[in-house]
RNA sequence: GCGGUCAUAGCUCAGUUGGUUAGAGCACAAGAUUGUGAUUCUUGGGGUCGCGGGUUCGAAUCCCGUUGACCGCCCCA
């Protein structure tokens, strides 16, 4: 055993597991170029300061923070947000609306390791900035469900929750609640699902009693699960706000729905992240069968750009983490076999062959295709099992008889079938059996 | 940060009330097989039993500490 091991929630990427991620961010980067999402990347070590302004002092609990030799506070990134609203906030005003970003990228946060929960994860994330009205939960909704159909996970794997947390201060506000008791209020909204009852101690702490008829009111609009629900529990309010607030989810359901991905989306009033920041739309995906944590989160933060000191820009955004995507795909049996196994064997017949098949191996590789072949000389029937084991689609035999002919035996290792082709067209005929022939 | 379970070969694990040189399957490598691959047989490499200390004539086994993994709580950007 050797006398290092890796950090606790770090990983090592073998090719197997590099090659499991590979595939994850092949999928996810393909989906975003597809929806006209623009990569991007920024630093891994940030200022401490930029993550304290966003979220609080208690948060350098849970960053992989120090001191450098210049005696600056750094942290590594423990998400992407923050970066990105420094980002384009800094050059807000040279970029086309909307601005539609996304990043792959790597995040440290100093936690206890848990299923589905690491110390150092990788997460893909999309932000449109710019856009104030609904069509940009419309695009990223679609987005964030097509991140994970993407992997071939359908209706029945995943759903995405959908919720509203200005839409909860307008309806508590009706209910005559003050600011800081709605605050308190959706804390308990928050933890309701896991705690019960126990969920509202901290607004009976902090507000007194809570009166059991407006109690009654939170829990039914807790509970509703529908457009109509939702309709017909704002019925008797004549607030403005609320009615432009149905409006907006009138939009989203109906957008949603127009691209086909309305099975994918649930009403649930109840999710409503405890993030002070999102001032809008919140939406999270989540495992059908219910036994990983959430598989992606995000939604409205229409405040934040300017609070980390850029421009007042409307901003919507979502993450997908790597390492529940990874589980879920690989529970549903979805992980591709062998993604980069070698396309062609070469075969070589001993020591007067090997030249001349080095010329072809080069020309092929050159071309783009994945050729492998064995250092050694090996006895044919050896040489035939590896790469039959090499995951190889054809084999490529470089015999003293092919050669003296001025051919190349190609063999399909699936079916076994065999045929002569000229050296000098080796590529072209190696590019054809690929293909399909 | 708190609580619980666990740690033996690359992987999955066995290992008696503490007793000689710690085992199996899989995986890996070589040969049987000098022009055709999934079988079979033979052989081989690989472990200071997570690490450190203690008890004992003797520790993989018992005790203490420590590190790590997993599960739950807190938190989840």
């Amino acid at each position: 055993m050797a006398g290092f091991q890796s950090l606790p929630g770090f990983r090592d990427f073998y090719p197997e597991d590099f090659s499991r991620r590979q595939h994850i961010f092949r999928v996810w980067r393909q989906t975003a170029s597809a929806f006209s999402f623009q990569e991007y990347d920024a630093p891994v070590l940030e200022p401490l300061e930029l993550y304290k302004t966003k979220s609080g002092d208690e948060i350098e609990a849970q960053l992989f923070s120090f001191t450098d030799k210049g005696g600056r506070e750094v942290s590594l990134r423990p998400e992407m947000t923050p970066t990105v609203c420094r980002m384009v906030g800094a050059k807000a005003g040279a970029l086309k609306r909307p601005i539609k970003w996304f990043s792959i990228a790597e995040f440290y946060r100093y936690e206890r390791a848990q299923k589905g929960r690491l110390r150092a994860f990788s997460q893909f994330n999309a932000d449109i900035f710019g856009e104030p009205g609904p069509e940009a939960e419309i695009e990223l909704i679609a987005l964030l469900i097509q991140c994970l159909a993407g992997f071939g996970l359908t209706k029945d794997d995943f759903t995405i929750r959908l919720s509203d947390r200005d839409l909860w201060f307008f309806y508590l506000e009706a209910l005559g609640f003050n600011d800081a008791q709605s605050r308190a209020l959706l804390t308990a909204i928050d933890r309701y699902e896991k705690a019960g009852d126990d969920a509202f101690k901290v607004y009976t702490e902090a507000h007194g009693a809570l009166d059991a008829g407006l109690k009654e009111k939170v829990l039914a609009f807790l509970k509703i699960k529908s457009l109509g629900e939702l309709e017909a529990a704002l019925a008797p309010f004549k607030s403005e706000k609320l009615a432009a607030r149905l409006a907006d989810w009138r939009k989203v359901l109906a957008g949603v729905s127009a691209m086909g991905l309305g099975d994918f989306i649930a009403v649930d009033l109840s999710v409503v992240r405890g993030l002070a920041y999102y001032t809008g739309f919140v939406f999270e995906a989540f495992d059908r069968k219910g036994d990983l944590r959430a598989l992606a989160g995000g939604g409205r933060y229409n405040d934040l750009v300017k609070k980390l000191g850029g421009p007042d820009l409307p901003a919507v955004g979502f993450a997908i983490g790597d390492v529940t995507t990874g589980l879920l795909i690989e529970q549903r049996g979805l992980a591709p076999a062998q993604a980069n196994a070698p396309e062609v064997y070469v075969v070589i017949g001993g020591a007067p062959e090997r030249a001349a098949a080095f010329a072809d191996i080069q020309a092929l590789r050159a071309a783009g295709v994945r050729v492998e072949y064995p250092f050694k000389e090996l006895a044919f029937g050896k040489q035939f099992k590896a790469a039959s084991e090499s995951g190889a689609k054809l084999a490529l035999i470089y015999g003293g008889d092919e050669l003296a002919k001025g051919v190349v035996k190609i063999r399909d290792l699936a079916d076994r079938s065999e045929r002569e082709v000229p050296r000098n067209h080796i590529v072209a005929s190696v590019r054809t059996e690929l293909a399909g022939g």
